[in-house]
DNA sequence: GCTTGACTTTCCAGCTACTGGAAGCCTCAT
DNA sequence: ATGAGGCTTCCAGTAGCTGGAAAGTCAAGC
């Protein structure tokens, strides 16, 4: 039998790590003096010590491991366990490398421009939603905005309240700056469901609009003026993360300029792995 | 400006991690009601958030975006700090690759066997440490006990105490039952330094064993008759996990056999990445 | 003007797998 | 008997949140 700091040095486990081991159950000592409370181990506790230290190493947790040791398990619940861990682990290895492909990139950014570089793209999610939207013919780039104008105008004269900030969607398969087809929407609570008309017949209609899985944003602080350089970084960075557009842009207006303030855009891409 | 619900939902930063980021100093709301403590967020503040996500999706730790946003880093500092993240993630990759081997062959082995692997292997590191020992030739294996044996009685009558389990180096090229060249070792205090003789002008010496930075371990309950299996799964361990055998293998006494008990023996092979 | 419900605030706890430190008891060699 | 080192327990802290409770705030509807 060893005390602790033997059998610690024995296995070079901390002994640490052993009390703790023992506290959650996971291993305990072979005896333990009922009146000093020592711990005693017995060299033959070792191979179930060993044990621990071979799953820990395949990333089971501990109370993983605890539970494969304790449950007698079959053959097909053992192996069904390592098929998961299998999956997660190759999932955590595409993960390190595309990671590892963004910080290269960026050294060679840094390398290049002697900084960091100016827009920061990110992924995320959108959810579905209830909106308010028009889907027109935009013959100018102004009328992109002119025609939000009227949509928060109508949609406010009809008594109904924005959940969110307003956007515009580009469904030209290329970008281009004359008679754009677009969709003027503003998010709205779950339950409106109306048609508002407007000029010329055309009608604001009330619909629920998909999630996306993923999305590319960008956020760009200025004038609508030089929007290629997002544009253009959220192109160059999907392709060099090996996605690809999947869906109609969008340009979200996070604030309206005013004499004070710019405006802020964030740009959004539906992308997918290439 | 907008209240920290609204924030939450735009930049698809949960709000409670919005609080978080505050308290840590990280990313603090552009003001903050005195009276009602609200917290109001601009537009304009996105981007700094999203440059925080992208830096956290490259595996960087709030910390150290922290201080990469606080800081004016120069090019060079920045460069340097990305270079090394840039090497952990290789170092993440690779492991993470190793343990998905390792995976990958237990789950072979359970479907072939049907079972857990009945030997874990477990690599550890050695310490130096001083010893007695004496080299010596073992004309049948009983002597490997034998040696042993007596290099402990010499031991105590010396009046030494030993401070670790007592093994033995078998420093045959190949594994062989005949005059084998054996180190038996008794691992003793730091400061012991002794000569001790034995029958036939034989000598124990007290001298230092260097560290050993890998070696490849496995736990071996049972007489000492069926040694093959233990050894055959840690070769086969140390092949399939591209290491290469870099010096003689130990046996370390864990547990003498006793009438009652079973002897406890930990093989250990010195290893280096093949 | 009041109520209601959604939202916000702070504070506390918990998660994983330990690690460090303090205060006090135990063992062993001298 | 004494002192060193080893053992015990307990408490706190790590990173990056997440969940929950209790209490205060806001905006809309009546």
């Amino acid at each position: 039998m060893f005390k602790i700091g033997e059998f610690s040095r024995i296995s070079r486990v901390p002994a640490k790590t052993l009390r703790y081991y023992d506290e959650i159950g996971l291993f305990s000592p072979q005896s333990v003096d009922k009146f000093t409370g020592y711990r005693y181990y017995s060299a033959e506790q070792l191979s179930r010590l060993n044990r621990i230290l071979a799953l820990k190493d395949l990333n089971l947790s501990l109370a993983e491991i605890g539970k494969l040791l304790s449950e007698d398990l079959s053959a097909k619940a053992l192996h069904d366990m390592f098929r998961i861990k299998e999956a997660e682990l190759s999932q955590e290895i595409q993960d390190a490398q595309a990671r590892l492909q963004r910080v290269t990139k960026r050294i060679a950014q840094i390398e290049q421009e002697g900084h960091m570089p100016h827009y920061d793209i990110v992924v995320k999610t959108l959810t579905r939603q209830r909106v308010v939207s028009i889907r027109q013919i935009a013959p100018k780039p102004e009328d992109v905005g002119n025609f939000l104008g009227e949509a928060a105008m109508a949609i406010y004269s009809a008594g109904i309240t924005p959940t969110g900030q307003p956007y515009t969607i580009f469904y030209d398969p290329e970008l281009q700056d004359t008679n754009m087809d677009i969709e003027t929407v503003i998010p709205v609570a779950k339950d409106v469901d109306v048609e508002i008309e407007l000029a010329g017949g055309r009608k604001l209609i009330a619909h629920t609009i998909d999630g996306i899985d993923k999305v590319a944003t960008i956020v760009h602080k200025g004038s609508y003026d030089n929007f290629e350089a997002p544009y253009a970084a959220l192109g160059q960075w999907i392709e060099e993360n090996n996605y690809q557009i999947c869906g109609a842009p969008r340009e979200v207006y996070l604030q309206a300029p005013t004499e004070s303030e710019e405006p802020v855009t964030e740009i959004q891409y539906p992308i997918s792995k290439a």
